[in-house]
DNA sequence: GGGACGAGTATACGCTCGTTTACTAGCCGC
DNA sequence: GCGGCTAGTAAACGAGCGTATACTCGTCCC
């Protein structure tokens, strides 16, 4: 009984694809939950149990992870798809949760904590605008509609943007009801006061 | 006509206090611009005309002078306090002069763009409770004062945030209606819909 | 007028960042 | 079985950060 086949430390199959896969999944969770600035290669290579230079050789560079990350996602968020009549309810539900905690949507909190590097910004708005406005702004009809989507958008990353700043809020029924009443105030054609 | 007394940089009088104020407003219009992160001693320094040193000696650390850009602003946002009749329409204004730039109030701009530091953000979530929620909270009656006056806020954020992403957008007089019915929505005291 | 206090300065320290380079070792075709 | 392609590794680089230290020099009191 010698230390034959007796790896402490399990040896993994060498797998480009499997390892650009979790630098990838890794970078996801931490740019999604810190944002992109906050977050280092270091920690990301660390999560993907991975070595620090395979980021640059899979992704060229930290920006260039991210931008992958970012292509990476579902195109569309779902609470968007679907009959436009329960849209605004869809929409109070869905920020309603991100009230308590983000669902899976990494570009909305992306947005939240990205600002600095222009590149970075440049990734996100076009990604925000080709995923969220645009997609909001197809369910519509009427007058201004880029305007009533960027600022049902804007509701999203406000509620995002203060849960992460003072902590987790139980959203209750009249949470959502009251959301459901904002939404509906920001993607009126006319507002009526 | 020799260079008697022809100093090309001119001397400035040598004055604490001045000098304090200079790197406090440099830091000011900084911080609210790019954010705690965002923005280096360096910069402050340049901007303020005064050697880096300084802000270590008049403020301790980076972060002091932070903390101190926050304590020096006005307490209180102007747009609420007054008669509570006006006052969605007023938050209504502020919200679209935010669309398409910044007024002054460091505050929100600092939220939308410090994260990092836990100590900051400490800092930040308790200056935004005390001048804002906590300010909005008096003027309302009801249940669920506080969390009415957390969207409000969140609207506030979520708009000064996705300007600062996609750019200045002028805010049309349907914009202040829409903006107006949005805040009734936030702080109504019960949703009807 | 001379000395001391303090405003302002120059510079360096220690650290972390993203990135790069030179190397090691597993696998596959021959 | 072995040579070469390549996934993976270790270490270092240069830059930038916040901060600390040692200094210069203007100003004011005696």
């Amino acid at each position: 009984m010698r230390d034959m086949e007796a790896p402490v430390k399990d040896a993994r199959p060498r797998d480009r694809e499997a390892t650009r896969q979790r630098l990838l999944s890794a970078a996801r969770a931490l740019f999604a939950e810190h944002g992109y600035e906050q977050v280092t290669v270091r920690q990301i290579a660390a999560a993907a149990d991975a070595n620090i230079a395979l980021v640059g050789r899979y992704f060229g560079s930290k920006a260039g992870l991210f931008g992958a990350v970012l292509a990476g996602e579902p195109t569309v968020l779902q609470v968007i798809d679907g009959d436009p009549e329960g849209l605004v309810h869809r929409l109070a539900e869905y920020a309603a949760a991100r009230m308590h905690a983000d669902p899976e949507s990494p570009i909305l909190r992306s947005v939240e904590r990205s600002a600095g590097d222009p590149e970075i910004r440049a990734l996100v708005r076009e990604r925000l605008h080709s995923t969220v406005v645009a997609k909001l702004s197809e369910q519509l009809d009427g007058p201004d509609v880029a305007a009533r989507a960027r600022m049902a958008t804007a509701v999203f990353l406000g509620v995002g943007l203060i849960r992460r700043l003072i902590g987790p809020i139980e959203a209750t029924p009249a949470d959502v009801r009251r959301l459901t009443a904002v939404f509906e105030a920001c993607l009126a054609e006319e507002p009526d006061n």
